[in-house]
RNA sequence: GCGGUUAUAGUUCAGUGGCAGAACGCCGCUCUGUGGCAGCGGAUGUCCUGGGUUCGAACCCCAGUAGCCGCCCCA
């Protein structure tokens, strides 16, 4: 027998979602499907994990998303061994001709830096290797790091290249330098590493060629831009309304309400100008439906917040004079602002420190940068949202931290701190959104402006679980919406059948399958138990109990006990089904 | 990446140097075809892992791992 192994447990930040939560998650899915349907929108599923080129121009290099939170792999399906060859012959050709033969390159191997190498941990990739019988010397015709180096391999080289150093002379310092020439990084060197030292120039844009990026998404509007783009969805001339419902990847630290994966449930407006995709009709639909649906749902409390950051010029603009008016008062503010002043000015607006608030107020505002049409855009947003009866507050600080989003910007929050009916830690956000108008051009793709949301879906599940949990404590307090802010998510099965003795359960089955086809949620016992544990299982999971004991076979008149009543009946076989549905 | 905090039965947790515990759940009996109540009985443990201190460690010390919460950032 195998020694037992470590139990497996679910990767940091994932977890199980179990019945009966599943149950909540399903509802709030279909509330939201029957929503979006009822606008018009129609549903996409795009893949999970995309060319890692894609996050980086939609969502920005320079956001924290993208710049460390992004889970990357190399295709090593990909990777083209014969293109490394042809590559490592040609460099070799021109460096070291001694080393070329017949097309193959054969570099003596030192069986002392060998050795050294394996007590390094280097793991060295040999292709048409040839290894000397006798063990000391041999000849290596290609070797290479696969694709895909981790910072503590190229540490490791490092070591190793200290090595070759210390004796210049030797073997050792060619080996080095051959390692060099394999090591495909394409540029994407880490901060660790000194480039001058390690990248290659010669081969490196041939490995990525071969070896694609790919990355699980960390969100989805890029994605759905992609796919708009790549089925021309442009040429139908028509507006795209489009949701998605799936999980996203970030590999942030786990907290309340923060995941690694975690479920987003958003929707994506876009298409070309002449479809009214501009329009800022389309930007207070789209806000109208999201009130709507936190309605349907049961969130109590939503709040909105709105604001415009301009078009893909006003912001720039803003953001110069942002740094500007940073300048000369940077050093009174909190370590944390010191440093958003330097990387993302526009963070600074964000920050919750009071003693920065003062000063924070001063700043430029960003409705003084908005050019006319953005301003007169902003300014019909509201207005269709005032004629739609739905409360927002301009909060002109509200700023997103995805690169792609222009104009009207927003984000639904619910109380945090303190209030039982948030169940978000610190996390208030529920939702957030904004206009796009420039991304699928900077995806390559035409002209096509757009505005979506996505809500955490995490998120709102923690809502309206704390929801209910309040309306079940709380005395005074309003109901929750029907059938989603309370426990009635949880549905019991119409009848449980309960078969006496071991020799009705065939028996017990017929009949459950028979009421199943007829639309009827069953679960079936066993004759082994006693009654009594039957009618304990029976009351947990259902509303009947059918008892199938040698009479009832007989007789075929079944014994049905409704639980919520206590009322026993005979029942016959014929009505059954009728009789279990009310 | 940084900080706080926690880790003991299936679950929620008590136990602060001396026999491994409670409640709920599970199984059995009282009660072989009538549950919810009650009584009695029972099973279930790497006390997170590895070191150390001690006659003796779930408990004290050190290190590690994991969970939760917060910062940063975001949904």
């Amino acid at each position: 027998m195998p020694t037992p192994s470590k139990s497996l447990k679910a990767v940091r930040g994932t977890r199980d979602l179990l019945p009966p939560e599943t149950a909540l998650w399903n509802r709030v899915e279909s509330i939201a499907r029957s929503v979006f349907s009822r606008y018009g929108f129609g549903e996409i599923r795009t893949p999970i994990f995309e060319d890692t080129q894609l996050f980086a121009r939609g969502v920005g290099e320079e956001t924290d998303i993208v710049s460390k939170e992004m889970y990357t792999w190399s295709d090593g399906d990909r990777f083209s061994e014969k293109r490394i060859i042809d590559e490592w012959v040609r460099v070799n050709q021109s460096d070291n001709p001694a080393y070329v033969q017949a097309g193959r390159v054969n570099i003596q191997g030192n069986p002392p830096f060998l050795a050294k190498l394996k007590e390094l941990g280097i793991q060295l990739q040999v292709w048409r290797g040839v290894q000397a019988a006798n063990g000391l010397t041999g000849h290596v015709e290609l070797v290479s790091f696969r694709p895909g180096v981790s910072a503590d391999a190229i540490d490791r080289l490092m070591k190793a290249r200290e090595l070759a150093k210390s004796d210049p002379e030797s073997q050792t310092q060619r080996f080095a330098v051959r390692l060099r020439l394999v090591i495909p990084m394409d540029g994407e060197l880490g901060p660790w590493v000194d480039k001058r030292d390690v990248l290659v120039e010669p081969l490196a844009g041939k490995f990525f060629d071969s070896a694609q990026s790919l990355t699980l998404r960390p969100e989805n509007t890029a994605g759905v831009v992609r796919a708009y783009i790549e089925h021309n969805l442009g040429d139908t001339g028509q507006l795209q309304k489009l949701f998605y419902i799936g999980p996203q990847f970030r590999r942030e630290r786990p907290q309340r309400g923060r995941y690694r994966q975690f479920w987003q449930i958003g929707v994506e407006v876009l298409g070309p100008v002449t479809s009214g995709s501009e329009s800022p009709l389309r930007d207070a639909e789209v806000l109208e439906m999201l009130a709507t649906l936190l309605d349907e749902l049961g969130v109590k409390n939503w709040r909105l917040e709105l604001n415009s950051v301009g078009s893909s010029t006003d912001r720039p603009r803003y953001v110069a004079a942002l740094r500007e008016a940073l300048a000369p008062i940077k050093h009174q503010l909190c370590e944390d602002n010191q440093r958003r002043a330097e990387t993302n000015p526009l963070r600074v607006l964000d920050s919750k420190d009071p003693n920065d608030q003062a000063l924070i107020d001063g700043l430029p505002k960003i409705a003084d940068y908005l050019d006319d049409s953005s301003r007169d855009h902003f300014a019909q947003v509201r207005a269709a949202l005032d004629a739609c009866g739905v409360p927002y507050t301009v909060n002109p600080r509200l700023v997103r931290g995805l690169d792609y989003y222009t104009r009207t910007t927003f984000e639904f929050t619910v109380p945090s701190s303190g209030d039982p009916a948030s169940g978000l830690g610190t996390q208030n956000a529920l939702l957030g959104g904004g206009r796009y108008d420039g991304l699928s051009e900077m995806l390559g793709g035409p002209r096509a402006p757009g505005i979506g949301f996505a809500i955490g879906q995490d998120r709102l599940i923690l809502t309206l679980q704390a929801l209910a949990e309040s309306n079940k404590s709380g005395t005074g307090t309003e109901p929750g919406a029907p059938g989603l802010a309370s426990e009635t998510w949880v549905q019991k099965l119409d009848a449980y059948i309960a078969p006496l003795g071991a020799e009705r359960n065939a028996a017990a089955l017929a009949l459950a399958r028979e009421l199943r086809r007829s639309g009827l949620s069953v679960e079936v016992g066993d004759g082994a138990f006693r009654l009594k544990k039957s009618f304990e299982a029976a009351d947990r999971v259902a509303r009947h109990i059918v008892i199938l004991g040698e009479d009832e076979l007989a007789s075929g008149i079944l014994t049905v006990k409704t639980f919520a009543t206590g009322e026993q009946t005979k029942i016959a076989h014929a009505d059954l089904a009728q009789s279990l549905r009310a």
